[in-house]
DNA sequence: GCCAACGTTGGC
DNA sequence: GCCAACGTTGGC
């Protein structure tokens, strides 16, 4: 199966490029998501290898900061069963988890971080999920547009256009 | 910090 | 099943 890939999207108040880069193996539980639809992508359709674009919200402006990698496909995700965890759910059952989450390991930092109006900017991202729903936290990402952010994230000419 | 977009909840 | 109220996300 041909890889796919997805952009992932992380508040750097909570948890952001500096602490996946200080994590073991640099790698984490991408974890905390409470959307239907970012769940079914998490349980459903992303696998081992697939490419992560890792993007920081919350900032001015969001951008892409790093690649990273699928290491490990959806799982239950532990902190819906952790009573002390924000991301706490009473009404899941262990035998019927309502919520996944992956795991990902760093690939490689930007050398140039690219911001979100800059991607508004460049041709052949018009039908970006993240410039149309922007509100989801996990979506995916074609091989084309994957091209040209990590071209624009290595400080080369975009010849994506 | 504000607020628009939009997902979820719950009364009917 | 509809939809108003409410809560959250996330860009600005």
């Amino acid at each position: 199966m041909a890889r796919r890939y997805w952009l992932m999207k992380s508040d750097p108040d909570t948890f952001g490029l500096p602490e996946l880069k200080k994590s073991p193996k640099k790698t984490t539980e991408w974890d905390g998501v409470r959307n239907y639809q970012a769940r079914n992508l998490l349980r459903d359709e992303i696998r081992v290898g697939d490419g992560v674009l890792f993007y920081h919200s919350q900032l001015s402006p969001p951008r892409v900061v790093a690649t990273a990698e699928v290491v490990r496909a959806g799982y239950p995700d532990p902190t819906q069963f952790d009573r002390r965890s924000p991301y706490f759910d009473a009404r899941s059952r262990s035998e019927d988890p309502r919520w996944y989450a992956v795991d990902i390991r760093l690939v490689k930092e930007f050398a140039r971080e690219v911001g979100l109006p800059e991607l508004r900017e460049v041709a052949g991202l018009e039908d970006m999920v993240l410039l149309n729903r922007s509100r989801l936290s996990v979506q995916p990402v074609t091989s084309a547009e994957w091209n040209i952010i990590t071209n624009l994230g290595r400080g080369e000419i975009n010849l994506g256009r």
